[in-house]
RNA sequence: GCCCCCAUCGUCUAGCGGCCCAGGACGCCGCCCUUUCAAGGCGGUAGCACGGGUUCGAAUCCCGUUGGGGGCACCA
């Protein structure tokens, strides 16, 4: 059993999430049945030159966790030139094909002023044109009968040969067109499971057709749903967040991604769903798939990464967030402060923290960049500031600080009773007592639990932002 | 216009004739916990598109309607 997917690379090298998930499908599906996976590029005169577009695609499954594959032999749509040529000229020999000089108005002033033309009207059926320079060579699709295409997700399709035009199979330059090229690279590499997206479809019959007029049997077919945006309508580059790239970027976990990507359509027995890929693999069957297009929410995908996310050790969870803390990902700046600003301990002495407030790898940066960023280059949310020292709030930040001074042992307990008993001393309740405290020294209204942070900061950089915000507060009540 | 596919909470789904006045998850809302924000715990909101059959019995089977989607190149 071979199992191949098959793969346009787009200029950017992008992967669509789309095509991650028919990958993962295919992978499963060949690896229960101890097949082959076969990726396989179909290759444009462009990207054949720019290698490093079809890399992209390849080190995105293997984010995803897909090995390569182990078929031998060439994987290039191109590389099979000449068995196209060699098949197409066979369907002629054999009649199934004939030569065809017709051009596109040709076919649309035969159908007469305002009739939209079925397809090919047949014109150049029986005239027996040789093979010329403008001629290109068509299909002959059987009058009569029926094509029925045998779908593990689909039952039985069924297609009227007379609804099935006599399509273009090779160009006038003799080049094999998609649907041909297909076939027989297909029969080549002895596929024989195609496992693809809804919208090919209706290429099925015509494919099937030409599978069987070379003499095979056609393989076992399998049409998944497409994936669809909010509006019911295919993920489109265009329209919609669709490269598998920018959610890896983004701190998407691959796990949580990969088990995101299967429920689409399927679910495991049971009541669950996030669920270890084990399970899966033992449970998926593409007999099971959902018929009907599936929306990508995003949310649920960002709730099921929080999961992962909070289900990895500490270590791991440290790890993971590597590439944010070093400050660039996907070859763009994600963090404000300087490699040389980067502080690990103090980074690892929060960590766990973290761990529970982020729902993507990318959201540690803000949580943790009053860590790192020296006083001068903090953000600062004023709004925040000034709903923080209302109520004479703002009053605390000079004489806690002048406390914290002497303030040993310099931790989280300490400082948090120290603070809370200021507070209670003005009428204020910890949660009041916090707020202008929180924002001096991290610049923001949330954030990491404050007395953990403070402790992590050390008293040198604690004092110095809390004294500057005292003289601030004290600036705007006098003026 | 033609061909094909699809139809359970807002979303992803369980359900494959009685266990379902429909279960889970995400979202949303409320409560608890709480130094902010999360996390966690508890509870709530919300659905079988419609109309005919078949059957003792239908979310489940059949037909139709409606509504979505996909495909109709000398593109892939």
């Amino acid at each position: 059993m071979t199992i191949r997917v098959r793969f346009a690379p787009s200029p950017t090298g992008m992967f669509h999430v789309g095509g991650a998930r028919s990958a993962l499908q295919n992978w499963v599906y060949a690896r229960q049945h101890g097949g082959v996976f076969v990726l396989r590029i179909e290759d444009t005169d462009a990207s054949r030159n720019r290698p490093e577009w079809v890399e992209g695609i390849l080190n995105a499954l293997e984010w995803l966790g897909i090995e390569r594959g182990t078929y031998e032999g060439p994987l290039f749509q191109s590389d099979y030139g000449p068995v196209h040529a060699a098949s197409a000229d066979e369907l002629y020999r054999k009649g199934r094909a004939y030569y065809c000089d017709c051009t596109r108005e040709d076919v649309a002033l035969r159908a007469g002023p305002g009739v939209q033309p079925r397809g090919y009207d047949g014109y150049c059926r029986d005239r027996a044109l040789p093979r010329g320079e403008k001629t290109a060579l068509r299909f002959r699709t059987p009058d009569e009968g029926q094509t029925v295409v045998v779908d593990l997700i689909r039952g039985r399709p069924t297609f009227d040969n007379a609804t099935i035009e006599d399509f273009v199979i090779a160009r006038a330059d003799g080049s094999a067109v998609f649907l041909l090229a297909n076939v027989v690279d297909d029969i080549t590499m002895k596929i024989s499971h195609v496992i693809r997206a809804e919208e090919h479809l209706p290429n099925t019959p015509k494919q099937q057709l030409l599978w069987e007029a070379l003499g095979h049997t056609p393989p076992v077919w399998a049409h998944v749903p497409v994936v669809v945006n909010e509006k019911r309508q295919k993920l489109s580059k265009r329209r919609d967040k669709v490269a598998l790239e920018a959610y890896r970027d983004e701190g998407y976990l691959p796990s949580a991604m990969r088990n995101y990507l299967m429920l689409l359509g399927w679910a495991p027995r049971g009541d669950r769903e996030i669920v270890p890929w084990e399970v899966i693999e033992t449970e998926f069957r593409i007999e099971d798939v959902n018929p009907s297009p599936a929306f990508f929410d995003e949310k649920k995908l960002r709730a099921f990464n929080g999961d992962y996310i909070r289900a990895l050790s500490t270590a791991d969870f440290i790890a993971a967030c590597a590439p944010w803390l070093a400050g660039e990902v996907g070859g763009a700046r994600v963090a404000p402060w300087a490699p040389a600003e980067y502080d690990h301990a103090r980074f690892a002495a929060v960590a766990e923290l973290v761990q529970t407030r982020v729902a993507v790898l990318g959201e540690v940066v803000p949580l943790v960049d009053f860590l790192f960023l020296p006083d001068d280059r903090l953000t600062f949310d004023e709004a925040a500031w000034d709903k923080a020292t209302k109520d004479g709030a703002g009053e605390l930040l000079g004489e806690v600080a002048d406390t914290l001074t002497e303030l040993s042992p310099w931790d989280a307990e300490t400082l948090k009773s120290t603070v809370e008993a200021a507070g209670l001393a003005r009428g204020l309740k910890l949660g009041k007592a916090q707020a202008p405290l929180r924002v001096a020294v991290t610049g923001r209204a949330v954030g990491l639990p404050l007395f953990e942070s403070l402790a992590v900061l050390g008293r040198d950089r604690t004092l110095s932002r809390i004294r500057s915000a005292a003289t601030r507060y004290a600036a705007a009540s006098t003026s």
